[in-house]
DNA sequence: GAAGGATATCGAATCGATTCGACCGGCCGC
DNA sequence: GCGGCCGGTCGAATCGATTCGATATCCTTC
């Protein structure tokens, strides 16, 4: 291995045969003798060519095979949430025909690193909805890359990827109702970025879309139901909501929405620690419909969404795009599917609120 | 916006200045007076220039900004252990200084996509320990890519970031020892890649360095413990393991030792099903330090690892090669941690096995 | 007033591969 | 026997920015 790595054309001196042959070789883009090919590999494996560069090769295609993927949060907690896991996987799987890798980006504009504005992206997805979101976006638009966002508002011309957030939850209130229960408590997802764990202020301004549309959802059944709004999405947000919501024996819901699995998974491990049984005492649903590790017996009535689908949406609407084509917006739905966290409501139950 | 992308050379005309000159405005690298950057600064802008083209400066620069974080697993699953996320995250800092994102790769070589082959990467970490992993070193030492190796054996000349996971798994079977168990059982983390759960037979081949490590540290001190290996790091897994443990209640171990925090946690669970009460009864450890969602009351005894720090260490090797540095390997320590799920052994346990 | 320096700007080469039209034999068919 | 076609190869331009030595300008300082 010599001071500077051989490139291309230093391979196709080596074989006798020009560098725009030599090229065609390892792309394969053109016919090539099988006497020629078999000259230039060689001349390849004795020089340790390896293939292009993929820097050159990048700017001449004016491709480089990345797809970004914008995360408004703290990076790793973004994969904490086992629906942004799937949905990644999915995504992985989208972009698969164009053979590219997903790189991960935050979206704190300012961030010393190669963000948004620096990395060699051939298309971006952005996942998620804080104003942070529009800033982002802006950048990207800039640039030209195209883009795809995934549950946020993107307004005029981005494709959406979407999730009838609002009729679903509405689905699993009108379940709950139909079983009877009167007093029910909302647990939501933070209501904006930064928010910390608490009830939810009667001027509270959601700028979470998620949280907006199923608590909207939530709504159009139980109008005053009183809503916790967890500071994220896992088991001990949901157990600190549900100590909250069981706090008062005399005025404790019958039924609980939780905004997600794992808030759900939360509030039914408070109860069992206030002594209540599920779904005797307290019913419980959830929102996302993962298996939830460890939650077992239990199974979560919930709405199901096709997360990895979402993503492998996302990753087909970017594919369209990079290759000149229009995508269009894509709303999903959920499917409702009862478990054993829900049931009648107890008879004993107090006083409407 | 015209039909083709404004470049640099476009802003220096438009400014009247030099395409050198309207470079370093943009990178910094040479001062320039505030006249002039002004000029070019609004040139850019009336042309709608936005910044160099990435690919084209990674060409000349020679550095794309980008670090390839390499998973042995399905790329999603690579987030469902917190231990793993953790060091992303600690990874995404340590990289932090050379303004670098984190290119998700997976290892199977045959992937269609932008792989470890074809992107443009400056450096490489591989984290895991199979078989690829071989593979996967071959194509970046060729590609003559730096590359750093966590928690796997990649031999030779790559820096490591290792654990001391033999040693600190003995410190944990020792404290069990010292509170009188005899009876004990292993639940160790998968043997080899497409493992799936069961008891260890005895002549089984160890392919996941991490699991046999620890593995070694507890036979150290219990030489014939029994083990049933899980299929993954997952709650549901130590669930199932500790079924299985737990399924004689004549030859019932009095003590268990899960690899991992998330398999511990499933082994209370399993316990408390059995009804068996933590620490009473049974005693449980753990590995890892990670907070598991919705363990508490219990407290694992556990081996904290530092996992974000892992990363950053990892980061730190790559940010030293890249810049023409010669990085060491690395070993980190585990802290014993006790907490209140290990105690003294049953008066009335059985006969010794 | 001239030499020496500091500063800002410019020119031109370079990074490494891809691509497209031109070119060149040879083979086929009429 | 000759025009046409075709598979294969070659040249040269191009992708867009960076970099470094050279140059020009202006300010010190003796």
């Amino acid at each position: 291995m010599n001071t500077r790595r051989a490139t291309i054309a230093d391979v196709a001196r080596e074989a006798g045969v020009s560098p725009s042959t030599a090229s065609v070789v390892f792309s394969g883009k053109t016919p090539v003798s099988e006497a020629t090919r078999g000259r230039v590999l060689a001349a390849a494996e004795s020089l340790g060519y390896t293939g292009p560069d993929p820097r050159a090769a990048s700017l001449r295609r004016g491709r480089s095979g990345i797809v970004g993927v914008v995360f408004e949060e703290y990076l790793g907690a973004a994969f904490l949430d086992p629906v942004k896991t799937l949905m990644m996987d999915g995504l992985a799987d989208g972009v698969a025909p164009l053979g590219a890798g997903l790189l991960l980006l935050r979206d704190d504009i300012a961030g010393s690193g190669a963000s948004l504005t620096t990395a060699p992206l051939d298309a971006a997805v952005l996942i998620g909805c804080s104003g942070h979101l529009r800033a982002s976006l802006d950048v990207v638009r800039a640039r030209g890359i195209p883009v795809v966002v995934v549950e946020g508002d993107a307004g005029d011309d981005v494709p959406r990827i979407g999730l009838d957030n609002r009729e679903a939850q509405r689905q699993a209130a009108s379940h709950v109702c139909a079983l009877g229960h009167r007093r029910v408590a909302v647990v939501a997802l933070p209501l904006s970025a930064g928010w910390e764990r608490g009830w939810m202020p009667a001027d509270a301004r959601i700028t979470v879309d998620v949280t907006r549309e199923r608590l909207a959802g939530a709504r159009e059944v139980f109008p005053d139901a009183r809503v916790w709004a967890a500071a994220g999405s896992f088991i001990a947000e949901g157990l600190e909501a549900g100590r909250a919501l069981f706090a008062d024996p005399t005025d404790r819901p019958t039924a609980v929405l939780a905004q997600s699995d794992l808030l759900a998974a939360g509030v039914i491990r408070a109860a069992e620690e206030a002594g209540l049984r599920v779904p005797d005492d307290v019913s419980v649903t959830g929102f996302d419909g993962i298996a939830v590790d460890g939650l077992a017996p239990y199974e979560l009535t919930t709405l199901h969404q096709p997360s990895a689908e979402k993503g492998r949406a996302a990753g087909r609407a970017v594919t369209t795009m990079i290759e000149g084509g229009q995508a269009a917006s894509i709303q999903f739905t959920c499917t409702f599917r009862e478990g054993n966290t829900t049931g009648p409501a107890p008879e004993s139950a107090g006083p409407t609120r």
